[in-house]
DNA sequence: CATAGGGCCTCAAGTAACTTGAGGTTCAAT
DNA sequence: ATTGAACCTCAAGTTACTTGAGGCCCTATG
């Protein structure tokens, strides 16, 4: 029996699966006003389409990179604005686009910095132990190995 | 008169332009143990070392990533810890490694989506007005340029 | 020398972005 | 028919700060 209502689209479980969220959170985006508020089943249940999949996954990747809710959400209401010209939007994505190679920039140098310590420590510290082995030093400074000949 | 004491070290307010934070975080993270709690001047102001700009600098850095105040705790603590061996040290640097590996592939696909959006935008929407110009399609998909031809 | 203002102090309360819990309903499978 | 997982709402809790109130200290200038 699948005649009236065929129940299509997502639960909100799947959803939250698909998009690496759970369900607490998609609601909560919801009440804030960041995902719409979906169709529901008789009986209350929330069902999805692709659409959300889309958009919550950007969402979540907005938010994995520190993006702020206020800022996510400019951008998404760019999209159902449509008295925005495409240059705006363009101009709003462009200024995201620096912050995100920022971004980008200073965790390159991160990893850097710890892979130079896991080389250090491999290189200098086999098997013994290491007191004085800063890692701080190590991955708060330029990611250079150990200047201080301190690792065991 | 430079004599008995020469108050030197950094004030709070130096540290955190220095490091990036503010005054009431470096306070915040001396109350939860983040950071040790430092000299003071007659007076009862702060003073900081150079060891503790770059103890804080780790910590912007990693916070700045998602790590966790519990997991930054983790990594600082290691090095105050006389009793572990570098090889747990470098096991652990290297699991957060990994970590910091994964989040930049991310940021890169993130980069890429919105690089991509700008790019189409500029070839199709110059000037016009694009209300169907979906960004959350180029940004949550696969950065590949508009496929829908909605784009004005 | 005194005084003005900028930075520092503590402590308390507020905020952002969720997460967890309680108490109850619905759905899908047996 | 029933049972267990997944859903519902609403409220309270958590993390990691931020902001505010009220007051002290330090340095530069009149």
């Amino acid at each position: 029996m699948e005649s009236k209502n065929p129940m299509s689209g997502l639960k909100i479980g799947d959803l939250a699966e698909r998009t690496g969220t759970n369900a607490p959170t998609v609601r909560y985006y919801e009440e804030i006003g960041l995902l719409p508020p979906p169709d529901r089943q008789q009986g209350n249940q929330r069902r999805y389409s692709d659409n959300d999949v889309r958009r919550l996954t950007f969402i979540r990747r907005c938010r994995d990179f520190g993006f702020s809710i206020e800022q996510v959400r400019t951008l998404t209401t760019l999209v159902q604005d449509r008295s925005r010209t495409c240059l705006e939007a363009r101009d709003l994505a462009q200024a995201h686009l620096s912050i995100v190679r920022q971004k980008l920039k200073e965790l390159r140098e991160l990893e850097r910095g710890i892979a130079g310590f896991v080389a250090n420590c491999n290189l200098q510290c086999v098997g013994g132990p290491g007191p004085d082995c800063v890692i701080l030093d190590d991955l708060a400074g330029n990611g250079l190995p150990c200047t201080t000949g301190s690792c065991s």
